[in-house]
DNA sequence: GTCCTTCATCGGTTCAATCGATCAACCTTG
DNA sequence: CAAGGTTGATCGATTGAACCGATGAAGGAC
């Protein structure tokens, strides 16, 4: 029916709306006067709609419909303007800089593998790295703090957008003269009579482990704070606890008096993925990324 | 730096996007296959990016930025067409159908005034009415069920946009033989001492009564399904309640042995608010609503 | 009243959008 | 394999929209 509004015509309505003023909005837009002038005549034609109020003398006054579409008019040129963030980024793929969130019981095992992969791969990427927990990662993606995250799920995300890469099994650790640690797999029900050391509070591996083993009895009164300590508790007896396949793979468990057992068991994994903004305007890139995520969690650092 | 794209390449991109066919597209956009094939060749320059595979025949193929652009330019065109229509509303202002949602508590009391004053003042209007709960109604807003609702504030609208029309303070509503009913105006602290007898569990005037006067001992038995439900019990002297004036003042209590006294104190009133979709596009017209919605609230059907 | 600011309008020019016709590649069919 | 049909890209010509500089007209300042 009406016909769409030019992209060119909401970019003087806006310039019109931030200046008030026909001379600097043209300015702004680096055209003449008379082209904006007319620009915005077009655009009441094309619209059909009165946008200026121009009975009061030589000022330039919005009437209550010109205000709301100069409002409406920023917020379509924002998304135009994603179509074209999003083909510039293709352009120089995974250049400049990118701030990555991890929580930290993925990031000191991923990093030393992922790190170099990208410096070689992209070495016009400027990486900037963050380490805390999944609440505070996510606050900060969604203000604007962070670009891209790498979590485990299953974790309230909250509306961001997630790509799974890899599924992350648990492994038990107990200490090598544990009777369990003869054998090859460890079955889930055996846990049961176990006691389950933890990590604190805020920790989602904390969340994922008693996920996947409720019937173990878990150490409430002290928590580690990393799993370097954790396993240090293991290796203390105080009990046995689950460790994700990526950190024992880096050897977190050598030169400790501490076995690793597989586990016997369905749902007992966490699933690395990406998070990042709906609407990111660089969401190819960080799909071009997965593949190197995938690799460095696939052969972790020895 | 990139250029923006224009409308019109948006709108070939997207039919391209929907047909897979240049040809059809064209027809779609109503302009010939090689406009169609040359603007989306532009539209590739303007952007300096690749949006077909061309190296697979003649066939239609996106690349991963392309299908990815198609995703774009769609939310872009919505913004867009978004604009027009906004600008189309303001010439029919509340013409065509309108959706509106009332609460039980202020539908049957506002709609009397209402409906005759919108009638007149706007006869192309086709006003459709739902009286339900306000979760219920918030729930069919934002499914796009119900365009426009008139509720009672506060309440967790959840993301909606409102617009306050009017504070509706809270009377205190008793059998014309009760003590109180000898006051000009009953302060709060009287209220301590009475039974009071509220609406259903999910009438939001319920909790704004109890939030009112939270001394007062609620009646927890037997609990009415209206208004005129709930006069009948403060009549038949079972307690007393709080009526709000809007109710009040369309003679609810008309006829019947109860007498209505003002309440003293702080926080004794709920607001009425028009409540919509942010970034509707008929928010003007709600806005041109506002008015008529409060010159009804302020002279109540006698 | 005079001058200055400011927005609208005018005439002319350039460039982008569009069309029909044609070409080239691919697919199907006999 | 040859012929015909389909489909997307390209070409040349035309039209109209966007743009500029200059000018006009309406307020406001002094």
């Amino acid at each position: 029916m009406t016909p769409l509004p030019s992209t060119q015509q909401l970019r003087y309505l806006v310039a019109l709306g931030e200046t008030a003023h026909v001379g600097r909005a043209a300015a702004r837009c680096a055209v003449s006067q008379s082209t904006l002038s007319t620009g915005i005549i077009a655009l009441e034609r094309t619209l059909d709609a009165q946008i200026l109020d121009r009975s009061s003398g030589r000022r330039v006054v919005f009437t209550p419909l010109g205000a709301e579409l100069v409002e409406r008019a920023h917020t379509a040129l924002a998304a135009l303007q994603e179509i074209a963030d999003a083909a510039d980024a293709i352009r120089a793929p995974l250049a400049g800089q990118l701030r990555l969130g991890l929580i930290p019981t993925i990031g000191p095992f991923l990093l030393p593998r992922l790190v170099p992969l990208l410096r070689h791969t992209y070495p016009g990427l400027r990486l900037m790295l963050r380490e805390d927990t999944s609440a505070r990662l996510l606050d900060d993606l969604f203000a604007d703090r962070l670009d891209l995250l790498i979590l485990a799920e299953p974790y309230p995300c909250g509306g961001a957008e997630t790509l799974p890469v890899a599924r992350d099994e648990f492994m038990v650790a107990m200490p090598k003269a544990h009777p369990l640690a003869a054998r090859d797999a460890v079955p889930m029900a055996a846990l049961s009579r176990e006691t389950m050391l933890l990590l604190e509070d805020g920790h989602c591996l904390r969340d994922h482990v008693l996920a996947a083993c409720r019937t173990a009895t878990p150490q409430a009164a002290f928590a580690a704070t990393s799993l370097h300590t954790l396993i240090h508790m293991v290796s203390g007896g105080l009990g046995i606890t689950l460790l994700p396949r990526l950190a024992a793979a880096c050897g977190i468990a050598r030169g400790v008096d501490v076995a690793l057992r597989r586990l016997d068991g369905a749902g007992a994994w966490r699933t690395i993925s990406l998070v990042f903004r709906p609407g990111a305007p660089r969401i190819l890139e960080y799909r071009a990324l997965w593949p190197m995520v995938a690799s460095a969690i696939a052969n972790p650092a020895p």
